[in-house]
DNA sequence: TATAATTATAGTAATAATTACTAATATTAT
DNA sequence: ATAATATTAGTAATTATTACTATAATTATA
């Protein structure tokens, strides 16, 4: 049998699903408290690595939130992201991606730019009242 | 004499006069190590508070690398970073900041943008040949 | 200048997110 | 069924950052 091919479990594929059921980009540890009511006994570094593994296939999106947790995207497509400065939610923009960003900021750079990300703040629904 | 005062420290002016003198946003760590050359008792919490220091002063900005670790920043100004894919170093971008991105932005979006960050992402001077 | 009040530091210990390790279990090819 | 390999649960280790505390430095004022 060849060595290094990726096998089924339960507990990666519970990953997957519900992180994309999500909307919130949620951290390891929220992964984790909800995949505890399918698996009791799951464990949080099987959340962890099948989080990096989702990111390494692709699958996924790790960024640093200003809260100093790493939060999980499960919609690896370009998007820009809020993050209110209130309550730190993390909200998905319908604003289009930037087509023409990368090569504008490389006109003045001795660089190749192959992408961006960038992030909103302010606040959100709620708390704006 | 007033409570919360803030007083004239050596260190805090050394860790000011380093950090501004950098366009590299150095990790806590990094000036942690410069600033022993002059300062060879200086503690790495004091580096640490200082910086935080600077940034609730608003003389510097924070944010997270990928690597990781908390990056600093001298230039308290709206800029855009490149970050090379693979040497890690962090650039500052001469691209103009974007306005109207905010208002943009906050089209499709009920709440209240009232600034961002963004952070492009490819190969530096060095890195690509 | 001396004194008192307050802040800052150095050094160390504590915290906590993430990663690494290992024996047991699950998956898959044959 | 069996053998080969990957995955997991549970735990320990790592490490960036923060908290704590006795001592030192700064500053206002008499």
């Amino acid at each position: 049998m060849a060595t290094g091919t990726l096998k089924y479990s339960r507990q990666r594929e519970a990953v997957r699903t519900f992180l994309c059921s999500r909307k919130d980009h949620p951290t390891a540890e929220v992964v984790y408290q909800n995949l505890r009511k399918d698996f009791p006994h799951i464990s949080l570094g099987t959340v962890y690595r099948n989080l990096s593994l989702l990111v390494e296939l692709g699958e996924a999106i790790k960024f640093p939130g200003l809260d100093g947790y790493d939060h999980f995207d499960g919609n690896p497509n370009p998007h820009y992201h809020f993050i209110c400065n209130e309550c730190n939610a993390v909200i998905d923009l319908k604003f289009p991606n930037i087509e023409d960003l990368n090569s504008n900021a490389n006109k003045n750079f001795d660089g190749i730019i192959t992408g961006h990300s960038a992030y909103f703040y302010g606040k959100c629904k709620n708390c704006s009242k």
